[in-house]
DNA sequence: TTGTAGGCGTTATCAC
DNA sequence: GTGATAACGCCTACAA
């Protein structure tokens, strides 16, 4: 009837029991300590009031707000938006809501979000943006606050985590490109900050030792950030004259999409010059051209488990840690192809060179034997 | 010191003073209710204990949250993404956090986002989902909330709103197409409880009349949403043997991709056989083969705009009712060009037939012409 | 089983 | 100018 929203005494007014009654018949985990009768009429009042409890008032004396911190590098990367959906739809089956912050990988951004977050008393963080030895997790720890790392790891910390088998999908990569008869691989790797940079990185040379071919430094370039610009600068740098390169292992399908911008301004036809393989299988990139061969997880799936994680923590926080892998999966598209008889015989450096088998290829290529998790 | 972190009390007691005076110190709007001294004192304390309000305390008594709901069709939705960040930019800029809420075109979904967000008491609603007759444009309407429109318009209510000239947009596509020699072109709908389906509509149908050119229905195929899968549908509805169009104006970039897969179905190449706008210019679409021509509006600013609509309007909610349009900007690209003399001589149905022209295309293209705004 | 009272941290409205 | 008081809406010892 009143245009102000029913409160908690509106309710309990209209069922002719004290506030205190209310709150107990309303609330799930007290309903138990009254009566049969009573809660019926409360509950039935709370229905026809129209009744929706404020949850800023109940934040205010629970000290929970039911609300959920989460830390992307950015949301215009595509391969946040499912991952962030993920978490989203399974915190709201909870009661919570999500507050997004974009820290655009930038430290002082960071803080502000995660501090601006803290103020508002989220239970508990999702953190997309973790480096290797990042302040905030020190914070976090000391705090004891609830946080689960998505797609990222760090040692040392009693942190929940959920991320992407990075090794076996590198090496996975690095395999088929060997299948195809590649030898000469090069790898633009991730930040060295950032455990999916090194992780892939440690990957793709188990990969390629596995497969009896050498991967020195040379053929080894680090971008400074995932972005379309260091793939491109990075391609650049790879396939320096001379280099001899028949295809390129990136860390991230950004990197590999800017190595097609490198190989228009070199000239390169891909995947007939050059093969290129990505990583995550990002929306969309399965519309370039050529189509991105590449190593998917599940990004949906990244997003509830993380969720999954968190709500464990915040509901028992006695709970376990838990480190949680993702198995990848290679998924061969047009941008990588068995390397033509052509090239191998007459492009500069093109061949598959006897110096780069560093042993003979008879290790059976077995998936998962990459992996080296610390 | 103390782990709990710092009230207002605590600062009242080390400035000495009472919490009401500590509280009108730290307050912009009220600071100059106390004197100088204490004003400094107050200040200086809060500084030390590393004071941070309470916004939940602070929102409880002040019935204002400091947050914004934003209802969005899907945020895997590349376009969405830059919106949001304007938005939340320029929000944050006045401590305003954002709420994002996917509504998946689902209006059950939509009222459920949309009562949370209410019960969460935020000040705001930023709407990038309402269709042209919306039950909760009524609603919030009658509860008088500050809402704009963001992308969308609707009649009959007085809500600020920003968005594209999409009449302007369609217009320049097929003025372009025209001038490009093309005189059969098709036109996918948006869907028509959608301003953007309809504006768009009109703005094609306007565009082909000051052409000269003959837009009966049978070159117009609804979409029933703005999906890949319904592009590739309508495309293959308006391919049909017979159709003879040599060009197609997509409602969205969505719609265009949608256009490429049917291209490949039919075995028709792009942009030789049959060329296609989109309209977004929606982030990775200049990455396709071809790269998609389109129509592009700065996304970043309609997210700023709408945000700075707003806070107009939760500022003073007696501030005038805006209704602001984005002038758009065709990009073109390579997915349409000139109609070849085969195709206009050869192929079948490919030509400029003069019974196409229903007047001598004399009227001179000038852009802005066919705005028809109600 | 239900009522009482107090408080979460802040600010609006009085008095002084 | 500043202090006192109450209230925002809810929950939870504790008492009855």
């Amino acid at each position: 009837m009143s245009d102000r929203p029913a409160t908690l005494r509106d309710v309990a007014a209209a069922a002719r029991v004290h506030p205190a009654t209310a709150s107990r018949a309303l609330n799930p985990g007290t309903r138990l300590l009254v009566s049969e009768e009573t809660a019926r009429r409360v509950t039935e009042a709370a229905e026809r009031l129209g009744y929706r409890p404020n949850p800023v008032a109940r934040s205010l004396r629970t000290r929970r707000s039911h609300t959920i911190g989460v830390l992307i590098p950015d949301l215009n990367n595509p391969l946040f938006p499912p991952i962030v959906r993920g978490l989203e739809d399974r915190l709201a089956k909870h009661g919570y809501v999500v507050l997004i912050g974009n820290t655009d990988g930038d430290l002082a951004r960071e803080r502000m979000v995660f501090d601006q977050m803290r103020a508002r008393h989220v239970d508990g963080f999702v953190l997309a943006t973790a480096t290797l030895h990042n302040p905030l997790l020190a914070e976090a720890a000391e705090a004891d606050l609830p946080v689960v790392l998505m797609n990222r790891t760090a040692q040392g910390y009693q942190f929940s985590s959920v991320s992407v088998d990075n090794e076996q999908g590198e090496w996975a990569a690095v395999a088929h490109l060997a299948s195809l008869g590649h030898s000469r691989i090069g790898h633009i790797a991730g930040p060295q900050e950032i455990s999916t940079g090194v992780s892939r990185l440690r990957g793709f040379l188990d990969g390629m030792r596995a497969a009896g071919l050498a991967a020195d430094e040379s053929r080894i370039v680090y971008a400074t950030g995932y972005s379309i610009e260091e793939g491109r600068r990075c391609g650049h740098e790879l396939l320096a004259p001379g280099s001899g390169l028949t295809a390129i292992v990136a860390a991230n399908d950004m990197l590999a999409v800017g190595c097609y911008g490198a190989f228009d301004d070199l000239g390169l036809r891909c995947p007939e010059d050059i093969a290129v393989i990505g990583f995550n299988d990002m929306p969309f990139i399965d519309r370039l051209r050529p189509p991105l061969s590449t190593v998917r997880f599940p990004h949906y799936k990244l997003g509830t488990e993380a969720a999954k994680l968190l709500l464990e923590r915040i509901e028992d926080p006695d709970s376990p840690v838990k480190i949680l892998y993702l198995a990848p999966e290679l998924v061969v598209r047009g941008s990588a192809v068995p390397l033509a008889p052509a090239a191998v015989a007459g492009l500069p450096g093109g061949a598959a060179d006897p110096d780069d088998m560093i042993a003979p290829n008879t290790v059976p290529l077995r998936r998962g034997a990459g992996r080296r998790k610390r």
